[in-house]
DNA sequence: CGCCGGAAGTGACAGATGTCACTGCCTGAC
DNA sequence: GTCAGGCAGTGACATCTGTCACTTCCGGCG
């Protein structure tokens, strides 16, 4: 009997996960929580050999939930799922000690079967990641600062403001994230980023 | 015995929310659908008395979906179930005569209670939505189609040549959209556009 | 010390964007 | 008929954006 935890922000996502889990009869439920303080609150009352949780959660992150896990209880396992494929979650994951990650859009009776292989030993990467982990985030901090003050429709003067820099900066350095990115304007840029998971 | 088809893009969620549906007594989950276009085409064959779906699908989305429903079979209730709570998505599902709406972190063990009021003949929005100021969608199809174009980073001249017109009425059309929308530049009223709910 | 490399900034330029006033064209209402 | 209103388009203008060459400043580093 595999028990597991279930961790995932929207309640009612929690549930129908929950109890597609509780139909496997070698599965046991043994707690869920909206996210990782809670799940870490109900660990030692839960005891569960595998933890199932989503990334993106308010309070804390699966990646951080991850992280606790590791120093603390080492022998638990974790599968990740989640909605985007970002390749910076990847393999910040694989960091924590996470043995299978999957993306939202895996069929759901895949999920029992990943839940058992991982509980062998596997790790199970999504096959829609493998090759994006491949491809190099050119971006770092201040690029995606830009990106991410442009993308709410500042100019260039305005962003300029902000980071208390002279507007000529903030459009040198767009116009370099431009060529990084290959995108003909900022619009594009921002698209390019947000799909490829590097904003 | 109430039939039910889910429609839901994330083939997990999906076979969740499914698997949570079929444990209820009263109701059969006679299909699944990953977008509204599958969902009409297995409609004939599952003959459901309720639809829940998700809004923002690829391919179609679950208001056109309810649209369709509306045209050819009205009998059908249509239960929404979306992550965000945006005010433009609400008022356009009521308007496909959509007669619950739902948002994701509603408690798992509710949406059957709810479906069964539904189609007892309720009404039932989520109350977080309820109070949601009524601001009315100020776009009309041409606006929506040209905010889409510019958010892919098209120029003017780029959506001019798509839709076989002038670069200058492009212009200003996109000019007539800013001002609706108080935005200062596109990139702004993609922005605020997609946070009311309006693209 | 001089040299190099990175970050910040400037100036100039072409092209894109946003605003406005104004001209046709068509259509439905009166 | 004609009048109003909507849609398409033009031209002019100011501003913003993207590109490039170049300068300045500063902190290592040999």
């Amino acid at each position: 009997m595999i028990r597991i935890l279930v961790v995932e922000d929207q309640a009612l996502v929690l549930g129908a996960i929950a109890s597609l889990l509780a139909l496997e009869n070698d599965f046991t439920v043994v707690g869920t929580a909206p996210n990782g303080r809670a799940a870490l609150d109900i660990l030692a009352d839960c005891r569960p050999d595998l933890v199932v949780s989503d990334i993106e959660m308010a309070d804390m992150g699966g990646i951080d939930l991850a992280l606790h896990l590791q120093r603390m209880t080492p022998g638990t396992a974790m599968v990740m799922v989640t909605t985007f494929a970002r390749p910076g979650y990847l393999q910040r994951a694989l960091a924590a000690g996470v043995r299978g990650y999957l993306l939202k859009d895996t069929p759901s009776r895949e999920l029992a079967q990943i839940i058992r292989r991982v509980m062998a030993g596997e790790k199970i990467i999504d096959p829609q990641l493998g090759d994006l982990s491949q491809t190099d985030d050119p971006l770092n901090n201040r690029d995606r600062e830009l990106l991410r003050l442009a993308e709410q429709g500042h100019s260039n003067k305005t962003i300029a403001r902000m980071l208390d820099k002279a507007p000529g900066t903030i459009r040198n350095q767009l116009s370099e994230v431009l060529q990084k990115l290959n995108a003909v304007n900022r619009i594009d840029a921002c698209r390019i980023a947000r799909q490829m998971g590097w904003l």
